[in-house]
DNA sequence: GAAAATTTCGTGTACGTACACGAAATAAGA
DNA sequence: TCTTATTTCGTGTACGTACACGAAATTTTC
């Protein structure tokens, strides 16, 4: 390819018409004969234009406001991990015309996802990501925007039922089959335990029950032996939560396998440094500063990840050519790799923790 | 940020210079008196300028060419996943003013590579990817074109006592180490066998052997008592595999763990296919297509895998900002994670087999 | 067949940055 | 002080695309 770039400029010259007319069949504009518009396709095809993004962009001088709704978080938790992940996608968008924005509401008040809603309608950007929590809500939201205009993605989870461009995430049910998998795989043990640490608000929290079910179903189908005890811990009740623990394992003593489907696995790592248990198969998930210490200390066994920061980058870009030149995703769901980290590989993950 | 973006004339008006002047500046241009460098320094730091890539790169007429020298590869095999990032990377660049272009050589033949080498001195690009297999060879050639001011990163693995502007890849060491605690963590066994795919050359393959190291770094630290058992395969002697391996299972029907360090652990797969062996705990690495099969059925029980397109786009993402904006990567050495695959996640890994 | 309506097209300007060219200002030399 | 170097700066054009405006060509209307 020693030939220069071709232009429009060399596309208007080939067909015999002007660069106007040219950019006219280009955006698919009205105000062309069909002859006219056979030629420029013609002229583009046998020289292979391509578009030059640069000067698409510069010229294109619209400016896109993109806004992530997305639950708040507390230093260290999951919704942490998304936070940095749109930072970063924001500091990518910088020097382009794009500008990222955050709207962040309470996960366990439905009023304050309401309000968030409100807020992003009384100004309203030219697209949205969504990590959804209320379903109904979320359907809602949906509707109003394609109303708009207004392209949705979904990251994180999906509300099926709901107009969306696309969606970016793991596939729930599938990472908690992986995880039956690889804690119960080698050596199947009698029996198990699966601490469930209830949410503040008490709210169906619908991708860790399909996380749930991927991991029953996986025992049905091969181990229909295996006994699964749950327990419930609280987020932020240590005393409560050993108290649990103390009480559980004193009760069974056999046990040495665990698992937690949401991301606070960390609470048990405490725990079992804390009393000096040995010999646990600890399960996880999410790429927590505490469970990838908890790994690195050979405490949990398995962290199951998601590459949030991938989905997010991924799910901007999908708008952002939505946006500047209307194409639409080639696939509306896109199930996105899960990451399984032990001792010896997590520490080659740090980028897809430090907000890099 | 409701303010419309910064531009260069607002940085020009509020320092009371030009343009040209402010341009002087940002690029280090000499010809400047110090304290207009000042005022100029001054207003860019207070209005927050950010540079325009767009307007920046359009303006920037300079087409930038990319080499990268690969070994050749037969369908099917590692380097195939290599060609294929390249060709998703050059797609990529499509667009800009950059192109990628590739020159590659037969790995076994030193003569290739040197001559490869010389038809890239012949037309000498902006910059160059080498994925390096001889060492002093590689340390000659960037020698080359370190006086000749072109950057040059590694892929795949790296000549540490090379000039280079940074390095892409996979530790060798850690994904050994990382085998071995996979395979032999949870159970340990008595023996294993390590079927070594003897290459075609006969040339030291120092990223395999680095890989073996760690595997055996973990027996020893671990498994002392561990013996591994040794066999030599051939590439494309199927017939003289078949019965190399007969004659060890025969010997040691007790051996159930099999390791392989390159990529051809597919040719064991279909040895344990086809003889219809049952229960055996195979590793091998690398995402080739018939790799992914033989997890996909359950053959392979885990595969290491490395992200090449990753790796490639990071390289290239390097190489174009320093290109552009003189931006030296701030890791030179960059070690980038692997994966493991198993049956139950290896499906949401396609893209980065796929070329996408 | 001329005027009006409509379709079809070309020209010009803008986007923000890069850089060449030469003008103005300053310093050096006589 | 006037000329000649040298430093310092402003202006203009280009990059390739987007789009508004209006001119030319075509069709419609009476």
């Amino acid at each position: 390819m020693q030939t220069k770039k071709v232009t429009v400029k060399d596309i208007a010259r080939l067909s015999g018409l002007s660069i106007g007319t040219v950019d006219r069949v280009m955006h698919n504009r009205s105000g062309v004969a069909e002859e006219s518009r056979r030629k420029v396709m013609e002229a583009m095809e046998s020289l292979g234009y391509t578009l030059n993004t640069n000067a698409s962009l510069l010229a294109n001088k619209k400016h896109y406001r993109i806004c992530c709704l997305l639950p708040s978080f507390e230093s260290g938790d999951y919704w942490e991990l998304v936070y940095n992940a749109v930072a970063s996608a924001q500091r990518d968008a910088e020097g382009y015309n794009l500008s990222i924005e955050t709207l962040t509401y309470n996960q366990f008040s439905r009023e304050e996802f309401i309000e968030a809603v409100e807020r992003l309608k009384a100004d309203l950007p030219q697209a949205v990501i969504v990590a959804p929590i209320y379903r109904n809500d979320t359907i809602e939201l949906g509707h109003y925007l394609k109303e708009k205009g207004v392209p949705m993605v979904f990251i994180d989870s999906k509300v099926s039922e709901a107009d969306y461009l696309a969606y970016y995430g793991i596939p729930m049910w599938e990472s908690g089959y992986l995880a039956a998998s690889l804690l119960l795989g080698d050596e199947p043990p009698q029996s198990i335990v699966n601490f469930r640490i209830e949410r503040g608000g008490g709210i169906a929290d619908n991708p860790t029950l399909a996380r749930r079910h991927g991991f029953t179903d996986y025992v049905s189908e091969n181990l229909p032996e295996l006994r699964i005890y749950n327990e419930f811990l609280r987020p932020h009740d240590r005393e409560h939560n050993f108290a649990v623990m103390d009480k559980f394992f004193a009760a069974h003593p056999d046990i040495r396998h665990i698992v937690t489907f949401n991301s606070r696995v960390h609470l048990i790592a405490d725990y079992i440094t804390t009393r000096g248990l040995k010999g646990m198969s600890v399960l996880g998930f999410d790429i927590l500063g505490q469970n990838i210490k908890a790994v690195q200390e050979g405490v949990v066994k398995y962290l199951i990840v998601q590459r949030t920061q991938v989905q997010l980058r991924r799910g901007v870009n999908a708008l952002a050519e939505w946006l500047a030149f209307g194409t639409i995703p080639p696939l509306k769901d896109n199930y996105m790799p899960m990451d399984i980290l032990v001792k010896e590989n997590i520490n080659f993950y740090s980028e897809l923790y430090k907000d890099n």
